[in-house]
DNA sequence: AAAGTTTTTGACTCGCGGTCAATTTTAACG
DNA sequence: CGTTAAAATTGACCGCGAGTCAAAAACTTT
């Protein structure tokens, strides 16, 4: 009994999934999930539909896979950001930071993102597909909830004030609800928001002096933060303009 | 030439409008959007298919309309609430106590207004209803920036901080994204968030805290506010618990 | 009560997500 | 190689649901 190329197999099997993928975000941005064709996938993709299905359980499978690829990133992101070295908050604007990278290099993502939050989205995904997005979102939660533990420990919170869970998650709102306000386009005319990284880099801020997060916005020159941040850890960010 | 009874079919038509939203809405908040079948919403209203379409022009035009009844019940909370006596961010707190108000008496309002974000959405939907949700977001907008600007005139907040737009929008951005987080299923249970409503106000606190709005939450009652609050604008809202 | 007008209808189309029997491709063996 | 068994792939097909429109019903006018 000669071994069998299973594990060609197995190779060449991963490299179509990817190709699935790679062609399901392409549509995915350019026409929604709703716009999302399996007819159309499948000639893209040059295999018939039937072997989509091989990979997937379901149309709402493919848009989470796309979507846990896209949060894995991110959780890089954050993941590179939590070892900028610096003051406790200094790390915590780096990982807003990654947050806005993230925003600029994936503008569509949220929109997607969006619709996973809904109930019936959730329930035709497959098992596997969300115990991915859980992982990912568990690693994003981590880091911050790393830095903001480090920021006790470092005396820069005032101990006592919010049980550590609540900060991060009260940083994750803010960064949520700002970008997503950004994005209507009726209130972006009706408020004047030119630019919506700067609007949710601002709240972010506000929330963060409510916090008493040290040292406050005021109290420390948070621009040349910023600089380093870029410098030293996301190179790649040309959308924060030097100086 | 006798008067046609054109006055009596409009009032019929309108009956029947909110016949259709009525049901409509049920349908929505037990199946979602993509549950709602327009089959089974003509059967509920006892109107064949065909009559609906001479009220909407898509389902989603429907969703929408739902949405935009309920975001005008919004907006006249909000207006209630600015009509509060008492300090600047004691009014702010009002609009506050306003949303989370709505969010308990229309828990599943957010899941439907979030899906008006996304463009495929919107394009669907007929201008008269586009026109009418615009004009209900501008109604809430406007009670909140009329505050702001009060904080301004009473020097409750620091002149030349941000322009007020910007601390209207980081208000709303807060709260939506405040909501949304506490929406999800397994970071409730990640982050330990027990009282979503609790999380959205203390969401709401840092940040104003964070803005300067005088008082600061440390600097005053707000605890005896809400009751107030409560007491003189919303007496209904019984989910606030006394004392 | 007949003719004209408006309102209402529900059978029909069309497109899409999802399935599975049939077909093609690949592996196994003498 | 040729043959057969197993695995992989396919695309015709199904059911469902949004949206349409010719025909029927209801109503108005003369």
């Amino acid at each position: 009994m000669s071994k069998p190329p299973t594990l060609r197999k197995e190779r060449e099997r991963a490299v179509r999934e990817e190709l699935i993928l790679t062609h399901a975000r392409r549509l995915l941005l350019s026409n929604g999930f709703q716009g999302l064709s399996l007819d159309e996938l499948a000639r893209s993709i040059e295999y018939s539909k039937g072997t989509i299905y091989l990979h997937f359980e379901s149309k709402e499978d493919i848009a989470l896979a796309v979507t846990t690829e896209a949060l894995r990133e991110r959780s890089n992101l954050f993941e590179r950001a939590t070892r900028f070295q610096g003051l406790s908050r200094e790390r915590a604007r780096a990982i807003g930071f990654a947050c806005c990278h993230f925003m600029v290099t994936n503008p569509d993502y949220f929109n997607i993102d969006m619709m996973m939050k809904s109930q019936s989205f959730w329930d035709k995904a497959s098992d596997k597909q969300r115990e991915a997005y859980l992982t990912q979102s568990g690693r994003c939660f981590r880091s911050l909830q790393q830095v903001v533990l480090a920021a006790f420990e470092a005396g820069d919170l005032p101990a006592g004030s919010l049980p550590p869970e609540q900060i991060s998650m009260a940083m994750a709102s803010v960064t949520v609800g700002s970008h997503i306000m950004a994005e209507i386009p009726g209130l972006k005319m009706l408020a004047g928001i030119e630019d919506p990284i700067k609007m949710v880099r601002n709240n972010q801020d506000l929330l963060l002096d409510g916090m008493q997060w040290r040292p406050l916005l005021r109290d420390h020159d948070y621009d040349a933060t910023d600089q380093r941040i870029r410098a030293e850890i996301f190179p790649e960010a040309t959308w924060l303009k030097p100086g």
